[in-house]
DNA sequence: AGGTGTGAAACAGTTCACAGCC
DNA sequence: GGCTGTGAACTGTTTCACACCT
């Protein structure tokens, strides 16, 4: 008999879909927020702090099971719990950064990641004079670290802050490092062999889009 | 007879779909670095180069209208200057940014702003020690100034890069300054009265978002 | 009474597949 | 022969509406 096999689902847990998956960050912030005295909270109330309708809040709860009580509402402590469990912020994640122009900085310097389950642990770049130089309490690392920092500090996520041509180079340099997930703030489609998840950042995209809707005067969220 | 009415369409053109215009400015970029030596382009090119299918982009690019030729594709200098059109990169945008911080600085040095139809005209910040300091080649404003400086530079577009306690207060001063839409940094969800388009830039919630599906290991874009 | 959980309906977005044109 | 344009099928997401529980 397989002692292991106990420990393994019997059942393949439903997954989550896309849409939800990309709205669980969004209740864990307000929930985060929430008022300390309130112990619960309804899909109404939750709705409103998201702007979207108690419909949406519900169905999307109910795919981390079934945690709300009938007539009283979801227990604030017990949903950021499965929130956070759902999302694997039961540990502080290691990040890096590469390039540190404006941007990297930018993000090297800016706290609210690790108050959110993310810690910037390296960040790199080309340029021998940025090398050695500090940002925050990270020292810039040259990009041939990168591989051997990834592995000493079980970095999975990189994030990608170098300009456009360089963005490309450095995505298959992270994915043959063994990275699983790139933010790509580089304003380009990276194509990488393999399974990792990319995820783009673009300022001049979202302002086109933006623009469009501010030209076709039907300003509506 | 009414001469004006000449250049007013006279059929309301049909509205583009929200995950099309969504991609509009993706397709810009990769047109924009398309090679210059070849005149046209088929959809399978273009899917390539998004990580899309050609369908899709069949499908988003009828929606601007039928350029391409069958049996050829499409022209790349016109479908070019419809998407601009279409996305109204007719004219350079005027945008301000409000908040001096890390974030705001380094977007108002970033210049990708301005290849891309948008012209950052304005920085703000509440902090006297900050006030009347540039950055690149703005002086960085009073909070006072934005409603004199919105009207007197047909500034419609603001981003948001304040701390989260701030943000709020401020999104309602640009509603009221008459902006039409902002590009919020700020990790919370902007309630604002009336039509004025929001979108969030929440680099947390990115991360968030990557953490769970290597949690999954399902990376798939 | 109040508020969740969820099938079912409605809607939005994607993909198929092929007629039609170059 | 190659590639677009587009109805039709399909898949994913949102919303409705109400049974059910506290």
């Amino acid at each position: 008999m397989a002692l292991e096999s106990y420990n393994v689902p019997l059942v393949k847990m439903a997954r989550i879909p896309r849409a939800t998956v990309n709205r669980l960050p969004l209740y864990l912030r307000v929930l985060e927020r929430y008022p300390v005295e309130e112990t619960t909270v309804s899909s109404q109330e939750l709705a409103d702090l998201i702007k979207e309708n108690s419909a949406k809040v519900r169905k999307d709860l109910s795919f981390l099971g079934s945690y709300g009580v009938r007539g009283v509402g979801y227990n604030v402590e017990h949903l950021r719990f499965q929130i956070r469990r759902e999302l694997g912020l039961t540990k502080i994640w290691p990040v890096i950064i590469v390039g540190a122009g404006n941007l990297g900085s930018a993000l090297g310097k800016y706290g609210g990641f690790d108050a959110n389950g993310f810690s910037i642990v390296g960040i790199y770049d080309s340029d021998p004079d940025k090398i050695g130089t500090t940002i925050g309490d990270l020292t810039v690392g040259a990009m041939e670290d990168i591989e051997g920092d990834a592995k000493e500090l079980n970095a999975e996520i990189a994030i990608i802050a170098t300009p456009v041509p360089a963005a490309q180079e450095v995505a298959e340099r992270l994915a043959g490092a063994g990275f699983k997930s790139i933010l790509n703030f580089a304003p380009m489609v990276l194509r990488v062999e393999g399974d990792i998840e990319i995820r783009r950042v673009d300022l001049s995209t979202e302002l086109q889009i933006l623009g469009y809707y501010v030209q076709q005067s039907l300003a509506e969220s």
